[in-house]
DNA sequence: GATGAATGAGAATTCATTCAT
DNA sequence: AATGAATGAATTCTCATTCAT
């Protein structure tokens, strides 16, 4: 009795996906605008919800920001551990120099690093959690190497949490500065390969010791 | 070398009557707060004025940051050239760290990176203003010691912006580490003075060329 | 005595397999939180039901509470009109003034009297009905018991719905009072026994004519 | 140079009448739509103001609402005290149910007293407040004329607290009636005269000793 | 010029109701 | 029929900015 027209539905229950879905639209919002600038009107627009479905999921826009930080740091740091593969030290901290960069470098790890800095007062226990995760992770993975090349004579007799310590700063630093490379004239016009062969050279040329070879001549 | 072209200052000083308690009152609030934190009846009770006179001098809360922070990236950026005292290269190297650590270890000024970084894209001339100004600076400066110590033998044959560029790398992040030991778990027990020698060391292994000395035996 | 009219009833029952419960569960909601704070899902989950449900068998939030409402009264009602016990009218009066006492002593009846009272402008049906159940049935039942006793000398030439009314305000202002002993303090460190026997005392000493007895003495 | 209009300001400051407009404003909404049914916007279009304003005043809906019960209660508190004149304990009785009637009947009142009522559970303190203020006042004057009625011999030997509660629930339930005389039927097309004299009559039959008058021959 | 009262646009949050499952 | 995920209108509260005094 008339024409029965398909009908698309205005919305679907996806209560598995949702979650994931609102923070990964959050931290979009939040790279952007950071977190006072980030309407929750705007990160439901994103996750192709309504308001009210975020406060299904999470009590507030806080608690949104807390999470997707989290997952961030979660998804990132997998791969900074995982990079820890066997063979002599100047090769695996090469490798790291390269997992890390390339984790550095993704620009939801540069939005990461803002916020948290931005952010440093107000979420104590969210900057306690990306510290020890981030930091911690990369400090003593790299310390462990160095600690292996100094025992095999490879590296000088250098403290390896301090040396991991450098490695450290000077990868983060310098994913900031390309992260707005049009900003830090500085920078030349180094592409990403020339900036991390020259951190790489520069830390291989304060541990290595007096004979030992930096692995490329 | 070269014409020196008659530049367009970067920026101008305004009124010269306009209360610098304002603007320093803004740098705190703006500090604890963040931008968007920050309410202008607070910064106006903090520098004892009303709300109302702070439109007086400001057209409005953006201008206030902005000014704000150009007056500190002035104020820092002054003695960051200052330290350009002569002598041999490692002594005037050493001379520079220790300024400008100094400098990176004011409250003010972390709270400067942290504001600058989190309000990155929404004051493009302000971030482009500090990056010439301190990063600039900092480079410079740092590259003709480094180069002149080059040319005197006294550091291997590094190019100089790239370890003026490391050496920047490294005291700034470890100067944001600093600022909140607490959270930051891998600088262990370390006083500033520690961590400055740490650096001090690390790079003047890179750049010592062999058989020189790094200044302390 | 005159011609009884085949009323239309007043409210009709909705259909009987309607859930009770979940009119059970409003009450108790609304009662705790009036109506604009009782929360739909509060309802529900004290009904032991889903939201949903909830619309099944009623068209909203004002619904379920008219008939919440409807329900409470019908319930307590029944039993005001069955204490019209025979004998003398002293032993009926005092047999209303027990079993009204016992009424209006319920929390649930407490909540109900706050409820009308607080929703008397916007559910003014709602009110009517009450209204007439409730004060209607009591003042009626009341005035005929009074108009027996002046007829039969018992009672002073008092005009009975009047003096039923003072009995029925009396009764209803205690019970409000009482359900909230600890913040009116004029009531003392009176029980329930003690109230009624007070006001069955006052009244009994407005009405009694000169020589009658009380019942108590 | 050109017509110089006499402009009327968009807004005048009167710091010092705001309070206390917004507070009639507020009574006026709370009255009509129930504490949860008021909403802010509508007391401040009322009182004539934005609804910024009414948060310069105040710190929310909250304390509007008991800063405005507060105030009425103190407004008609004031003359429910000044009615004690001297003269013969039915006299003065006579004018404490005069006043009293007086100040149950205004508009203004029978709102308060709803509102106290429905709020019974959210606002202890308010309640407690309106209780001694009030219903103390009330039974404390009353009380303390009838014992000296007692005592003169013009009264029955009642209690006097306990007579003085009968008269004040009498008053105050028939006021609520009367409110809404439309509703409750059985106060027939009584005026409010009738009504007073009805309950003074009531009163003073259980009150007066036996041969003492009434006052009206 | 200074003040701070007043404004009003804007944002977070709530929750009655709808509707896909 | 029941469920509860999703919606979105409604509401409170904030605060940058304006402007009467």
């Amino acid at each position: 009795m008339g024409v029965q027209a398909e009908v698309e539905p205005r919305w679907r229950r996806r209560p598995a996906e949702r979650p994931e879905e609102i923070l990964d639209a959050a931290l979009g919002v939040f790279a952007e605008q950071g977190l006072a600038g980030a309407r929750v009107e705007d990160i439901a627009a994103r996750a192709g919800v309504s308001k009210g479905t975020l406060y299904r999921y999470f009590t507030g826009k806080d608690e949104i920001f807390q999470e997707a930080v989290r997952a961030l740091v979660a998804r990132n740091v997998r791969e900074l551990t995982a990079a820890t593969a066997p063979g002599d030290p100047v090769g695996r901290l090469d490798r790291c120099i390269t997992v890390w960069w390339g984790v550095l470098r993704r620009p939801s790890f540069g939005a990461l690093y803002r916020l948290i800095l931005a952010e440093l007062h107000h979420f104590p226990d969210l900057v306690r959690f990306y510290a020890e995760e981030v930091s911690g992770q990369v400090s003593t993975v790299a310390a462990q190497i160095i600690r292996d090349g100094v025992a095999g004579g490879t590296f000088r007799r250098v403290e390896p949490p301090v040396a991991a310590r450098m490695l450290h700063g000077l990868l983060t630093q310098h994913a900031v500065w390309a992260a707005r490379r049009d900003l830090f004239s500085h920078l030349g016009a180094r592409s990403d390969e020339d900036l991390v062969r020259e951190v790489r050279e520069f830390v291989f040329s304060a541990l290595l010791a007096p004979g030992a070879t930096g692995g490329e001549a």
